[in-house]
DNA sequence: GTCATTTCTTAACTTAAGTGAACGATTTCA
DNA sequence: TGAAATCGTTCACTTAAGTTAAGAAATGAC
């Protein structure tokens, strides 16, 4: 379990045994039950998550309806807009399956930061990653019809359409539920021929 | 024009008015023509852009149609995306105004961090503020429809209605300029009743 | 296992966006 | 200045998404 952590630190900044240990020793490790909410809207909270098994989502409800706009599985790390600002959240989070969580607060990082001075050089890195992938998301969302956003989730994140329900992932596409049932009876019907 | 490069610095570190002054020292601004192409699709560069004055706009080519995913007026920061990678880029950059630009390389990051310890900070507060601030964007382009778009638009960026042709915000709101027109319309005919 | 709830699909209808084409109005540039 | 290209709008038509409603299928609770 602990390895999914240590690979993805590895592929930022390279870390000793002693040094593995004694994050080991911090016990940031939380087991979540599927279903749990993580965070309300209105609520604040100093939490930041990290994945390392199951899968997190975040919404918004808007005139009383769910609009998820991510998922977070194994790898991803998610820092609440209010953890920064300080001010409550306008969004949701919640477990779509039983989740294996690391949980930090800004706080935590400055201790961490006094044994690991890299530690901070990997949030940079991160933090700039995390920018161009959603740079990039972001630019493929505008460009793509919603039938196209479909086929790339299908390439990029199968597992996605598989492990989540389908009227999440169609606000994730931005439409509704039904829209997403016809798109997908639509492009079977062309596979067909 | 130099104010808004320390009115810019100050959101996020002090400096001092030596500090200042060696910044300008490096002689970084550059004055560019309205029309330019600073990057080009399959081109690489090193090159990351902070806009003083002006706008640029970062569009793609797919099938022979211009896609404009992003603005960048006064105080936006751009990194192309390729300048990470060091990969031919997917995208184009060019200026929708005569512009003035601080252009600089991830090699002079290296040379100013000498004399600027806090640079490195402020450029993590920089990446963690515009990965924020893009995660907003990202979930309110999803939870909306383009005419809704369109109204956000006009509440948070007037400026951008004004100064970049229709065709470009057409695609910028994930729209063919004939919907943006229609659109326009549909809301001016609602505010006459 | 059964009942209730949630989720998914289908259908009919409405609304809005995509498409292709035409038309002035600008803008560009030689 | 005058011709060519670009740009914004409008129109008629097509396609796809939103809406409302109903029913089937899956899930969960007891």
């Amino acid at each position: 379990m602990q390895d999914i952590l240590f690979d993805f630190i590895a592929k930022y900044i390279s870390l000793t045994e002693e040094e593995k240990n004694v994050l080991l020793s911090l016990d940031l490790f939380r087991s979540v039950k599927k279903g749990t909410i993580l965070l309300k809207e209105g609520q604040k909270s100093r939490d930041e998550y990290f994945v390392l098994k199951g899968c997190l989502r975040k919404y918004y409800i808007i005139d009383g309806e769910e609009k998820t706009t991510a998922f977070f599985t194994e790898m991803d790390a998610l820092t609440p807009h209010c953890v920064k600002e300080n001010t409550p959240s306008e969004y949701f989070i919640s477990c779509v399956e039983n989740t294996i969580l690391i949980v930090t607060n800004p706080d935590m990082g400055v201790e961490v930061n006094a044994k690991f001075p890299k530690f901070d050089l990997m949030c940079r890195m991160l933090a700039e990653d995390l920018l161009a992938r959603q740079q990039i998301n972001f630019d493929e969302f505008k460009t793509s019809s919603p039938e196209q956003r479909y086929l790339n989730l299908l390439q990029n994140r199968p597992d996605l359409i598989q492990r989540v329900p389908q009227h999440q992932l169609s606000s994730y596409l931005g439409i509704k539920p039904q829209s997403l049932s016809r798109l997908r009876a639509r492009i079977l019907e062309k596979s067909k021929g």
